[in-house]
DNA sequence: AGTAAAAAAGACCTTAAAATCTTTTATAAT
DNA sequence: ATTATAAAAGATTTTAAGGTCTTTTTTACT
């Protein structure tokens, strides 16, 4: 379904998120160790999403990766995954049809769209902090950040 | 979401059904031009599939693939899946979080347990017969094998 | 000014999926 | 029996995702 990169992506904004809750601005080592991913390719998955604006970072001293008034707006899961998985990932037909769509519907289409369209929406609706505060209120664990 | 194996092998199951529903037996020559899939590669899944009996294969001239009386029973784009991507493919986390599931949930698990068991309950309901009839009554294409 | 800390950047390596090439085995027609 | 045909099997290659290593740049503290 997703790549293994973007469930870091995904997995690393939140735990930004959490760790700017307790007042932290976390570098990518605490963000590997939080989400249980390779620091390097955290490293490299964090370039890209503040390359695209999600978030920021600083360098050096007391540096890291937060969120600014902007970015504070919700973040959407959407928005993280056009960014990792390119934009074809939401209309591309779930067979490997090719040119299936409404018009020219593979044999799965009309029964696939609306599953497809039901994730999306899920994408669309949750945010990284509401995911976040899932997390804080105990309804959701996030494998090693809850411990 | 599917691999493109898998892809690949549910198609070439549908055009197995399509030949053999015009008297024909396909190799996989045949099968790979049908589905415009490279020819070794659709040879390779077309072993697997047949090491896994959905369908048989004879050698030699007149050779090929087709369905016998018992898998003539229909096959489940389920079955396809399972072999294909194995069992997990069912019941791991969307989001890639460890550890989760009902009594563990991850952050999305809620949402997402049902958009997944559609997604399962149509590979439980269509077959590969299924796929064919619709291609058959014109009410679906399957790219090069219906031009 | 010098140094330590941290992200950015670039080069490189590893693994798994996808794809190809070659040889062997089975089948049927001549 | 020989030959043509076709799948099976095995080895190899290619590509892309995932992951690592090293150097450079930025920043803050002393």
């Amino acid at each position: 379904m997703l790549s293994k990169t973007t469930e870091y992506a995904i997995r690393a904004l939140v735990s930004v998120e959490l760790n700017s809750r307790k007042g932290q601005r976390p570098g990518f080592k605490t963000i590997a160790r939080d989400i249980d991913a390779p620091e390097q390719y955290v490293a490299k998955i964090m370039q890209t999403l503040t390359r695209f604006k999600l978030l920021k970072s600083v360098r050096g001293r007391g540096g890291g990766f937060f969120f600014t008034e902007d970015n504070q707006q919700d973040i959407f899961l959407y928005d993280v995954v056009w960014i990792m998985e390119g934009k074809t990932f939401f209309t591309r037909c779930g067979f490997g049809f090719k040119h299936c769509d409404a018009n020219n519907p593979c044999p799965l289409h009309n029964e696939y769209e609306p599953i497809r369209e039901a994730f999306t929406q899920l994408l669309k609706k949750e945010t990284i902090r509401s995911l976040a505060t899932k997390i804080e209120k105990g309804e959701a664990v996030l494998s090693r950040l809850s411990v």
